[in-house]
DNA sequence: GCGCGCCCCGAACGAATGTTCGCCGCAAGC
DNA sequence: GCTTGCGGCGAACATTCGTTCGGGGCGCGC
């Protein structure tokens, strides 16, 4: 816990906050002055400095506007912008949706905290159509979250480009000597059976959100 | 897509795009034209004018560094923090964890976006122990969002407090005729049967979130 | 060539803003 | 009563910052 506050300081504090809520950069000392009803810019600059010793805040001297708030709030837990690329099969393969391999054109996107990924660069997302993969808790109309990758190992869930077909499908991935298993986690469907070389992995499953209806 | 940009103007976006990101205030004019080693303030002027005009950012005259990045990024798509009550069974039911009803007192939280609960309010999150609820695609270590309700339309996932045990459970909610049957999502677990009375329905199920591994 | 639009330059001006300084009131401790 | 520390006040003062203004270069259409 940190040091406690005085009323005004709360007061700022919770001034500043909502401030930089809507505005999106941070008061100055006047506004500051304003907003909280306080009779001098000193008073300001007092508190300011209490807030920056108790750790609230930062200040940077000779920058006008220079406060940023510490801790929790808009500091960590970023929000990261992941692009839908398209629609993926768990199911039937569907075509791929747009250009040569997911397409990039699309302003689809879906915006996550950044523990979804865990920092891993290049995520993107799919639409997910079909059941395929309910057994691994991945229903219709979830949104997949994938990371490049042009290999797996046995059981990892990918996206394969099937290329005789034309078509990606979400499945789980074995290779089985000459030929490779896709396999469904839905256990009425079966197995797709084909060659290694008409595979091409396009993505390693990371994660799905299902968003709230 | 908007109107095309100068490499200048380019150049002079993506520095305040980067100086917000880790500064967490708009720069100064004189901090761009620095930054992008830009020999007068007033091109930097112009070509903020230009920037406005073309709708890429917000500028706030007769205010230092009021200056926005307008469209997708920083701007909307608001975290909104929800406090993680505890713990809930989804498999046998277990002691509520705190104080009376959940417990107030936890700093636990999960940052989510605004879209997971729909502008809902005073949604709560419980950590889910157990697989009782894996055919809904609610996984042991799953977090779950609920609203606080109460009563609940049969077939509706609810957490619900068994007064009798002391004891709150995640289950699906069927009243018929003189008692209520809470019914796992587990084909290998059996329904609990009780009297209503016996019954305190806590909160509402909105949507569950798989922490990344 | 000439005008025009676009982009850039440097310097200066004035408004916005942070900081300092002397002074006051009040409560706690001696 | 006196001192000391906290919190507040108001008025300068010194920087920081945004804006303006006269001017220049370059390419394009007439």
């Amino acid at each position: 816990m940190r040091e406690e506050l005085s009323g005004k300081q709360q007061q700022i504090f919770e001034f500043l906050r909502t401030f930089l809520e809507d505005k999106d950069y941070p008061p100055s000392i006047r506004d500051i002055q304003e907003g909280c009803g306080i009779s001098s810019t000193s008073v300001v600059d007092y508190n300011l400095r209490k807030l920056e010793e108790k750790g609230y805040i930062r200040r940077d001297r000779e920058v006008s506007r220079g406060i940023e708030i510490l801790g929790a709030r808009r500091n960590r837990a970023r929000i990261i912008e992941i692009p839908v690329l398209g629609t993926i099969a768990a199911g039937q393969p569907i075509p791929v949706p747009t250009s040569d391999r997911f397409g990039n054109d699309s302003d689809d996107t879906v915006a996550v905290t950044e523990d979804m990924i865990r920092g891993r660069p290049n995520v993107f997302a799919l639409r997910v159509k079909g059941t395929s993969m309910i057994e691994d808790l991945i229903d219709d109309g979830d949104i997949v979250f994938l990371e490049p990758a042009q290999a797996a190992s046995n059981g990892e869930k990918v996206a394969v480009w099937l290329k005789d077909r034309g078509e990606v499908t979400l499945k789980r991935y074995y290779h089985e000597g000459t030929r490779v298993r896709l396999q469904p986690a839905n256990s009425t469907m079966e197995p797709i059976y084909t060659a290694p070389e008409n595979v091409e992995i396009q993505g390693r499953f990371i994660s799905s959100l299902r968003p709230s209806g």
